[in-house]
DNA sequence: TTGACAAGCTAACATCGTTAGCCTATCTTC
DNA sequence: GAAGATAGGCTAACGATGTTAGCTTGTCAA
């Protein structure tokens, strides 16, 4: 029973402008001081609402796994079992969002201190769509390994990632 | 033709205390200060060998590479031309140098001033296995995937990896 | 009215990368 | 051999970072 008291409205403005720097400026703009400023009070202020700096990073990481839990469910809500549309929402919400999605997927994950369940909401999609964990997992791995590597540029500059894109969703679908 | 200033001795010392604190402690153990400690001067001092920590960082990528490539081209060595030796190898040099693997593959790449040719060498023995490049993108990001999401311990506690890894090898083996 | 507490403030600390400026030994050049 | 340049070390210090200590003030309960 980790319930988490419910965030006063302050520490939820101050949640707010975190995620709007973050999204907008990247992890490292996101600075006690400069998240101080954005909201109007002095840095060493921000302690009264949270212990310390990674619990404010760690409320953007709970806010990040809902909105792609979201993104996800919506794209197979329709028919349903299909590989390819749900990658293609895997894919738009990390280039919609690269700053949130790196936060949340990449770097050791304060497990214990997430909301409890997030990271499971997440999976699950995933896991209907392949219907087995180990190939969910392998579909997961090259996903997230497409994104990365696309988000952090080290595909060479004329690379078709359509192209590999589709050829790992083809050969990756379950028969 | 960047062709680089062959490294000073006192450089590649220090290059090489690097590497040990980054392998043993991690990327954030490395700081100027311990560096100096560990190769008898002062921080500032170091500023004589290398133009800033970036540098340093940088000398570590590019043997990074080097140790990875070669890793590589051993496992393709023998007979050559199927993919799961190759997956092998690239996962166990993953484990065997955790630190230095998230540093080479991990996060933004300063492409323009590391060793030339030596993102291309570790990238060429994935080519030649898989024919396509873009069959080989996607073999590589799964086992970068594979390997970033099992380093940062994102695979829940019991997952059976290889059964994942076996599943992801098995459906993008070029036929 | 009093007292507790929430929520702001300033000042300050340690750590980080980095710069400025000084000193000294060695090596080149007349 | 003398003189000057250079390589390579040093200390002191700067600004940014996260964070702590301690003070103040307003609001609300007893």
């Amino acid at each position: 029973m980790t319930d988490t008291p419910p965030r006063s409205p302050r520490a939820q403005e101050i949640v707010a402008a975190a995620l709007d720097i973050l999204e907008r400026e990247g992890r490292e703009a996101l600075t006690m001081r400069r998240l101080g400023d954005a909201v109007g009070m002095r840095a060493p202020s921000l302690y009264k609402h949270f212990p310390d700096k990674a619990a404010v990073e760690i409320a953007l990481m709970d806010e990040g796994f809902a909105q792609m839990a979201a993104a996800l469910e919506d794209a197979i809500a329709g028919e349903g079992d299909a590989l390819a549309p749900l990658a293609r929402a895997y894919r738009a919400f990390a280039k919609a969002h690269p700053h949130l999605y790196r936060l949340v997927t990449a770097g050791e994950l304060p497990r214990d201190r997430l909301l409890p369940g997030v990271e499971v909401r997440a999976a699950a999609p995933l896991l209907r769509v392949t219907g087995d964990p180990d190939l969910a997992r392998a579909v997961w791995a090259f996903a997230h390994g497409m994104v990365i590597l696309e988000l952090d540029g080290r595909f060479p500059p004329g690379a078709d990632l359509d192209a590999a894109w589709a050829a790992g969703i083809r050969t990756l679908s379950p028969r």
